[in-house]
DNA sequence: GGAGCGCTGTACCGTATGTTACGTATTTTA
DNA sequence: TAAAATACGTAACATACGGTACAGCGCTCC
């Protein structure tokens, strides 16, 4: 093993800068010098940062080892992906003092829902809660197998403050027959993570062609339903566990939840009275 | 001051996703789902992964305000290189401006669970771990009136990995007739928070008398079953919210999850073996 | 129920981009 | 100093990429 670990191409270039020639390695200086963002424009743009002409950065990339350029951008792209997957926490991270394994789990889920967050707006979410507080249509919910309970979260507090609220239980030829029930006034909500559920897509398709609104939670990878939801809410469920993480979408439900009893008792339901005098 | 602040080009999209056509639609949303990376890519390649034609991502750029494609990949591309000169400045997402309703309710989420963490102790979560991993009994489990979906969630996940895993449902006199099956080596796993539901006080009593080890999951005033209990988590549930959250003990229960797989795998269990499989 | 509008995809086009061939300059070696 | 080898840029080339015209379709609104 007299190879190095090479991890990023940085690293490749810092190593082979050595054997290049004039003008190539300007083009791995100006490469590092704004690391990675050049290598992302094209080729002329490169060159003409670097000072050189087009065919010596091909030469440039060719020497790292990549057959073409879009191969070289790919693989920086994906380097940055991956950089900003783990947001910069992870490196400035404490060691975990207990050595514990409840730290880096605890950690990732605080991560992933920061980032779930981060690629959600407050319009979306207020977008979303208008329609689940909106009182002309039904409200459904469902998930797949490790989901459903959310479902049934969601639809526990969602039925205090409203009425017609459905959770979707039991077997799937049940579900069938209540699409009859479903219109373009009303809501599905699904909950569709890995590994996506044939069931729920063909169901959300049937829901989709009679019209019926659908707000998908999903992970990052977007199930295919979000092909017919008018609402995707993608959230991360990566963490060091043998199983993903709903986390992230629990959260995303409660607040959901707490925007929709917000919009409702400023709308001055009567509902909500009763619901009160609950606490 | 009628125009909003927009710095990235991300709430750019937050803000006029609701104007948008289907397509369009799914195009900004494929895109926030992993954003920026799909929009560096070309054009064909956004096109397939959000499942649209070519045009129909050209017209959703354009309706973002870029005269062309590439003009748009710039912005994401400065806006990257800014966000890379400032690893510190993580300002993502910003004080949310307004009546800032998600980001309250999501900081007090994660205080809580940091809080609801810093009072568990690895060796806590590690001994009730061990007693769920231990299979010389059956493990029950049961929520209240919010937190049932809780329970279903932690079932769902662990008898997956192991038999005899039950989830008490229905009425409260088909819980009853299952105390018969229970005996000292097994485990009820219960999930009260406020208001504490009489009915599980009176069965967590009824198991304890048969000698169950109950393990509960409540908030930080405790449940009165946390006298029966053999081990309490007491998770922090406090948020903005007409609800309490029970986001923290959701957490702890995923760990828990995570916790118990380990165990097993450890131990070289039979069954691990198909769940590999179904992942 | 019919007319109009808006949205979407197919097919095609022009061009900018990556790529290659070749000639010149520069350095290296005998 | 001469000759050879290497490196670099100019210019021509081909591909694939972004862009556009157009037709089909569904939807909404009379």
């Amino acid at each position: 093993m007299g190879e190095k670990m090479i991890s990023s191409i940085a690293e490749l270039i810092a190593d082979r800068i050595g054997t290049m020639p004039a003008g190539e390695r300007r083009a791995a200086q100006t490469l590092i010098a704004s690391y990675p963002m050049i290598g992302l424009k094209t080729v002329a743009e490169f060159s003409t940062a670097a000072g050189v002409s087009s065919p010596t950065i091909l030469r440039f990339v060719a020497r790292l080892g990549f057959q073409n350029y879009p191969e070289f951008q790919s693989s920086l792209q994906d380097e940055l992906a991956a950089q900003l997957q783990s947001p910069a926490i992870r490196t400035l991270n404490p060691p975990s003092p207990g050595g514990g394994t409840v730290s880096p789990m605890l950690e990732a889920t605080l991560d992933n829902m920061r980032e779930t967050f981060r690629h959600l707006s407050d319009k979306q979410l207020a977008d979303i809660a208008a329609r689940l507080a909106d009182r002309r249509g039904k409200t459904f919910l469902i998930g797949g197998r490790f989901t459903d309970p959310l479902a049934r979260y969601m639809a526990a507090h969602l039925a205090v403050i409203q009425p017609d609220v459905f959770h979707l239980a039991g077997q799937e030829s049940m579900w069938r027959d209540r699409l009859i029930d479903m219109g373009k006034r009303d809501v599905l909500v699904i909950f569709d993570i890995r590994r996506y559920q044939d069931s729920l897509v063909r169901f959300a398709e049937k829901a989709h062609q009679r019209g019926v609104q659908i707000v998908l939670f999903t992970d990052q990878w977007l199930s295919p339903i979000a092909r017919f939801a008018r609402h995707v809410i993608a959230g991360r469920t990566a963490v060091p566990s043998a199983w993903d993480s709903s986390a992230a979408l629990f959260v995303v439900a409660e607040t959901l939840i707490g925007a929709v009893t917000r919009q409702l008792e400023a709308g001055g339901a009567r509902r909500i009275r009763e619901m009160e005098g609950l606490r």
